[in-house]
DNA sequence: GGAAACTCCGAAACCGTTTTCGGAACGCTA
DNA sequence: TAGCGTTCCGAAAACGGTTTCGGAGTTTCC
């Protein structure tokens, strides 16, 4: 109750008076603003005994600096916006917070906004960004296919993360799905499989694409071959997965290993070798992509899982925003490599 | 690459130079500062030709008015912050998109913070909110048990969302999980099931024993007890989901109901009656609570579930923060009703 | 004992807006 | 033609800080 300034206009709550100033604290100390401003930022030479009765006086009067009057002169205001296309996507999340997490707690502030995959609201979000004179932003997709550059001429840095821009002067930070798609081949041949299937999910998507491209090539380079000739392409669904993995079993029994195009069909494809009799990891080893704890830890056996290190993207993101703000950076796309989680399931 | 601004000297670049600014605009449509600003706000008698003039200049000039400056004078910042407790928790998300939802597009833009429930790092966000000048700030809880208030005096308005405050003159908002209970048992009943098991979760959790008063007294009005006496209390996973199921249809195979504490462990309860050959729902039907759509729509039968309403808490909790800037609200802990959300398990 | 070199401090300009208030130009009436 | 109202416009004062630059006071040094 302490907190509204909703006063209809009583006189008597002086102590509910509008926050303290600068001038308000240089007056208490009994000094001019300009040398309470220097005390307060430990500039120039200020006599420890001033200094000190400035600082008395300013946190006596809970004193906190206007951001918006030091942006004023400052040019820089210490703050970035984040453009998501879709906050209950899962995948923004995690890169949200390794942004935040590089930022530094309290350096640099986020303004968050969550474009809903509409342009039209992006552009709205994007405009408020830059009344808000935001030192930079990253735009961050719902999915790894290239997406069109924000348009308008922006004064300040942008990073695209997750989904790279079409403009290749930009500067983007992406999953290795392909290295992804390697390394899950890599971890079942490790594991002595040499029959594998990939159910794989959405063919629209580029990181199902690009997820095949890693397996062809990893199983090509290991004088191998999918089982089936290529992979199943369907929906990024545990009911897909589960269906899809019925059809593998039924027509390839030899099958000894299952790459899923997620978590989701991983879990899909278990249940479905599971009801069938199948022991997993013994008879077929399964792993998916993106690590996502609920769907990997949930069932018995737990999910092996390639991890494509979000957060890692995330904090890479903030970096390279970082170093545009203080000056170039090399323009094109970053990868980040992934890395293999090892379950019960593998 | 026309985006930085670390052009290291070079002059040539009159074109890379700051942003436009008022007085800019101004010179260039012939008129003063003053009436430029007056034009832009549509304020006063500005004549026509003038207006277009200086809108002409404006964009001409992509100028984007500086809201720091603004806020300078207007006292408002038009930014609120949003302080998490975790945002990986998927209690957060929705909540936050309800909030950004309702602070409208553009309008008010939210500084987004993560606690990782960490007090300092809460009140490190918090101070450099203050510095921000936000004109208020919600606060997000990672569990519906009631968390200590922001320290210190914040001169602008909070809203305790999810979690509310321990201390009754703060406005809070929660969902309403005695009723979610009740609406459970309700469902069931309606179903025709009366011997009803309890699977909860974790039993330090307020939502754990507010679900199961809820639940008890939905019993107790219809003349009808647990079955085994009393709910199971144990983890918040699908394993405790699996194992509870099992030790329930073993000592109680009369049960036809499952109320589980949350998705989690509804889908390991659905797990285990399936494997054990019951048929789900016409045997016994399950629900849970939170209706998170991964753990609720993948397996087959589709799960049941409570659905807390979070996105209209965040909504709600915006709102309730508008107000609270304008002017006074009544303090207390406001309660979102949930609602149910019929699957194929029941 | 006076000049030079420091050490502190404050007046004032500035950042980019909004807003008040007075003045100029104009048309109209007497 | 003087007087009066209107209508537009601009000078200037905020808003809350930072920063430059010069002035006053104190040492140090010859």
């Amino acid at each position: 109750m302490t907190t509204t300034t909703g006063t209809t206009d009583a006189p008597e709550g002086e102590s509910e008076a509008r926050r303290a100033t600068l001038r308000d604290v240089a007056t208490l100390a009994g000094v001019s603003i300009a040398t309470a401003s220097k005390a307060l930022n430990e500039r120039a030479h200020v006599r420890e005994s001033t200094r000190d009765r400035v600082l008395a006086a300013a946190t006596e009067l809970a004193f906190t600096p206007n951001q918006a009057a030091r942006s004023l002169t400052s040019g820089q205001t210490g703050t970035v916006g984040l453009i998501a296309d879709d906050l209950d996507g899962r995948f923004s999340l995690p890169i949200l917070m390794g942004a935040e997490d590089a930022f530094g707690t309290g350096q640099v502030s986020v303004f968050l906004c969550d474009a809903r995959g509409d342009a039209i609201r992006e552009r709205y979000h994007l405009d408020a960004l830059l009344r808000r004179k935001v030192d930079g932003i990253i735009v961050v997709g719902a999915r790894t296919d290239a997406r069109p550059p924000l348009v308008g001429r922006i004064p300040v840095p942008v990073i695209y993360a997750y989904a790279p821009s079409t403009d290749t002067t930009d500067v983007s930070v992406v999953p290795d799905d392909v290295q992804a798609g390697r390394d899950a081949v890599s971890h079942l041949l490790s594991a002595g499989r040499q029959r594998i299937a990939h159910i794989s999910g959405d063919a629209a998507y580029t990181a199902a694409q690009e997820r095949a491209t890693g397996i062809a090539s990893a199983l090509e380079a290991a004088g191998l071959e999918l089982v089936g000739g290529s992979a199943q392409f369907g929906a990024w669904s545990e009911q897909w997965g589960r269906g899809a993995a019925q059809r593998v079993i039924d027509q390839y029994p030899e099958v000894d290993g299952m790459i899923c195009g997620n978590d989701q069909i991983s879990r899909g494809a278990l249940e479905t070798l599971q009801r069938s009799g199948w022991n997993v990891p013994h008879q077929t080893s399964v792993i998916g992509f993106d690590n996502w704890e609920v769907m990997t830890t949930g069932p018995s056996p737990t999910l092996s899982s390639i991890d494509l290190n979000l957060e890692q993207l995330g904090r890479t993101a903030a970096e390279l925003l970082f170093e545009s703000i203080q000056g170039q950076v090399e323009p094109g796309i970053r990868r980040i490599t992934p890395r293999v989680v090892t379950r019960e399931s593998s």
